[in-house]
DNA sequence: GAGCGATGAGCAATCGTTTTCTCGGACGCT
DNA sequence: AGCGTCCGAGAAAACGATTGCTCATCGCTC
């Protein structure tokens, strides 16, 4: 692969010279950059990263640390970030967690071994991911959920208050026995959308009870198992809360099995809005999140941070907006 | 950030016996291994990866460049490339091209410069990446569709056979008008599918009519417009054989506006199984793609080329199988 | 016409590793 | 005892770019 300096034989110029004419630094003669630009062509020449990178003390890549790809909430942030990081020139690495603390672990010592510019992460639980990277002092951003000692920007939404509002929701379409199903405890979101719940009940001058609430993982699988132990007991709820999109799918086969209609049976609010939300049977009241604005939202902090900005950290909260459809409504 | 002389000043040894002793080559005294050790891990010290990459002249860096993330079909494709990368201690660098040449061409660039080890691409129609690609040797695997001028491995899928199984199938359950909805024409997985639509009527005696026949872009919104198209004309069909998951909910939402059932009134079959499939009423038919196998096969292929291997570029067509759901049901 | 500033290009240092080469010492053999 | 081998560790040369510094050239003013 040709190297700066074949192309600068080529030229017949220096080294030095080429590197100015390809970066439009300085100023360099019309004419010569002209030659260098040609031959640079011709040589099908490109900069050597890793070199650049070494000698620059800095890389034009940021790395996103999220739990699940194929979580749409999560493809939805990316797509936040990646489009205003490749506004600005920065390219992206995304990395799966699968919300286990090691392998985020792992994917921050990649990160901060490739030297990347800054961080966006989406934490799993516990960890000392945050430290580890403030240690070597990269830029980090936390995306909907927050990161142990506040180091770094975070972007949340305020779960507990949408949450709260889904369950009033429920609670003024009629439901009574208003079940809440959230993901695993000690992760931020699951937690803030069970105290939300709370808060909606407490409101509505409906009573908690451990019986009417489920933990699972944020799949569908663990979803469907804890909708059956809800669903199949005594005194079943008639509505649910669930905290996530994949949740949803779980308790919604789970109903189906059951023969349980959404609304009319169930009252459903899900977290999380998808495309196919309306397409079901009634169709689905969602809590739709501004997944793509929190996305873009952190990766302008992020970028603003690299830029150099050290003021405080800051917390962005957004929110939440319910979309009443079908699935909450008993007519 | 500490470096590799800190490390070695620290553990009073030279850098390239802490170079050795972090790397495991050669034979380093125990004794001094452990100071190494114990001077590294004092200064949280991690090799800088770019001054790395230059020296090694090689980067443990796979590219993967598809057009979509947040379509559930790519995201599938990039968990297995993950897992197999992964497993061989690479990592991945996700690219959207939004199926454009050019943006896709700008990913291979910033690939090429950042010198990654090999490409995984599922290529937009035109371009010309993959000449680039080899121009600089890049070891580089299609996926999904085929690269101009085999030059590397390509996994594919059966479409046309699995269209054309598909088409014989809604023949079987009674339908007599199937009509056809593909994507952009010069997009090879839109055409297979097309051509496999045309070998399955031609199978079952029927004759193909371009009014049964539409193109769009593989997203809702531009199905949504083909399906109005098609299902309000004259002489409408009776049955749709949809190329992709997003384009099915764009069709199901024309159906569900125009008052039309999946299965009773219209026969509906799509490509991509989807989670929420059977959760439609009537849960709809799809074909469904070995996803994840493209990606964990492509992955092991890229890294066998990597490794060395330079015999002839090899074609895996992998098979995807019908999985008959009401939507193509009268009953 | 000499001196001065501005302009533009090259030399060489530098980034942090890995790796080849070299060398000193220990060991074994005759 | 002397010599050849081998082993382990350090010195130093890469890798390919960027950039501070130097220097030549040119045009201008006094």
């Amino acid at each position: 692969m040709a190297t700066i300096s074949d192309v600068a034989t080529r030229a017949g110029v220096s080294t030095a010279t080429v590197s100015r004419a390809l970066n439009g630094k300085s100023t360099v003669d019309p004419e010569l950059a002209a030659r260098v630009l040609a031959a640079a062509d011709e040589l099908g020449y490109r900069p050597n990263g890793p070199a650049r990178n070494l000698r620059r003390q800095e890389t034009a890549v940021l790395a996103l640390i999220i739990s699940d790809v194929e979580n749409p909430f999560f493809t939805a942030i990316s797509r936040g970030v990646e489009d205003v990081a490749h506004e600005a020139g920065y390219s992206v690495v995304l990395c799966n967690s699968d919300d286990e603390p090691d392998k985020e672990r792992e994917y921050v010592d990649v990160a901060l071994q490739e030297r990347v510019a800054g961080v966006l992460i989406s934490p799993a639980g516990a960890g000392d991911s945050a430290e580890v990277l403030r240690a070597h002092n990269t830029p980090v951003v936390a995306l909907d959920r927050r990161l142990e000692g506040s180091l770094g920007d975070t972007v949340l939404v305020d779960n507990q208050l949408a949450a709260r509002e889904a369950t009033l929701h429920l609670r003024a379409q009629g439901y009574r026995r208003i079940g809440c199903l959230t993901g695993p405890s000690g992760v931020l979101t699951a937690d803030d959308r069970l105290a939300g719940y709370h808060d909606g009940l407490a409101e509505a001058g409906l009573t908690a009870s451990s019986s009417l609430e489920r933990r699972s993982e944020f799949k569908a699988a663990g979803a469907k198992d804890a909708a059956r132990s809800l669903l199949t007991q005594d005194e079943p709820p008639d509505a649910l809360l669930v905290a996530n999109n994949a949740m949803a799918i779980g308790v919604l086969e789970m109903m189906a099995e059951l023969g349980l209609r959404a609304g009319r049976d169930i009252g459903v609010v899900a977290f999380d809005d998808a495309p196919w939300a309306t397409l079901l049977d009634p169709p689905l009241t969602v809590v739709a999140q501004p997944a793509y604005d929190m996305g873009s939202a952190g990766a302008q902090l992020l970028l603003s941070r690299i830029g150099g900005d050290h003021s405080e950290p800051t917390t962005t909260t957004l929110s939440a907006h319910l979309v009443g459809r079908g699935s909450s409504s008993k007519g």
